[in-house]
DNA sequence: TATTGTTATACTCTATAACTATA
DNA sequence: TATAGTTATAGAGTATAACAATA
């Protein structure tokens, strides 16, 4: 229930940039690890290869990232973000950081600390 | 990533009585709700009716639940456990339980708290 | 032979409109 | 008129199989 409060605040102020979440997420791997191949996004998102095809192509047709070959693996495409895509990203990341403080508001800054190291300790195993 | 870890612990355990965690949901409210409506229920797992209804009317298939006339309102029908339903439910929650401390043995019980707590100051605002 | 990216496709989940019967 | 439950259906998300190009 908390995970969907979060979310709830997060789907809305993204979508102001015409963004799902998952879109966010692929554009910002892209955007901190240039040349990331779609393999390595399907590992990092957790997403099929053949769900991430059309993801991409559509983000690509908006100008806002672009495939080109990868210089040691001639399969696989490299990703990287457009100037637009940047910009839009730089945007977009400094708004999700507001609407997660606004989301943790509840939380004082120990607190939204203690959570996050508690959370990590659970999925790290 | 927290919850998903959770949920992929907990989702197989309950494939083994033939719940999905939504139907487990279903149940345990009824269980502990007897009478309840299903608008009640949709309200409490943000279902939407249309979507309540399918669900409902396989778990009364499997001899899990009935649906009776409610005794002050007409249009609504009260849900109710039958006896196969009540003991199906008591093992299944039983086994949560387990599979609850099982995915959160990462911490301990103090930090179990801490978590539980931050998490619903959350949620709830 | 194995892998990356892709297409086609099926299945599930979620959402909206419209109907019935009761209030 | 409004509401509880239902039906039909559309859309999004998620899954597997199979193929072309490359390793």
């Amino acid at each position: 229930m908390a995970a969907l409060a979060v979310i709830g605040h997060i789907l809305p102020g993204m979508a102001r940039f015409g963004l799902r979440i998952v879109d966010f997420s692929i554009l910002s791997i892209i955007f901190h690890n240039p040349g990331i191949t779609s393999k390595q996004l399907c590992g990092a998102l957790n997403l099929l290869p053949p769900n991430l095809v059309g993801k991409i192509g559509t983000l690509e047709k908006r100008g806002l990232l672009v495939r080109h070959p990868h210089p040691q693996d001639g399969r696989a495409l490299g990703l990287q973000l457009t100037a637009e895509g940047r910009a839009l990203m730089q945007q977009a990341e400094l708004a999700v950081a507001g609407l997660e403080a606004q989301s943790t508001q509840a939380l004082t800054t120990a607190e939204r600390r203690t959570l996050i190291r508690l959370l990590q300790k659970l999925y790290l195993g």
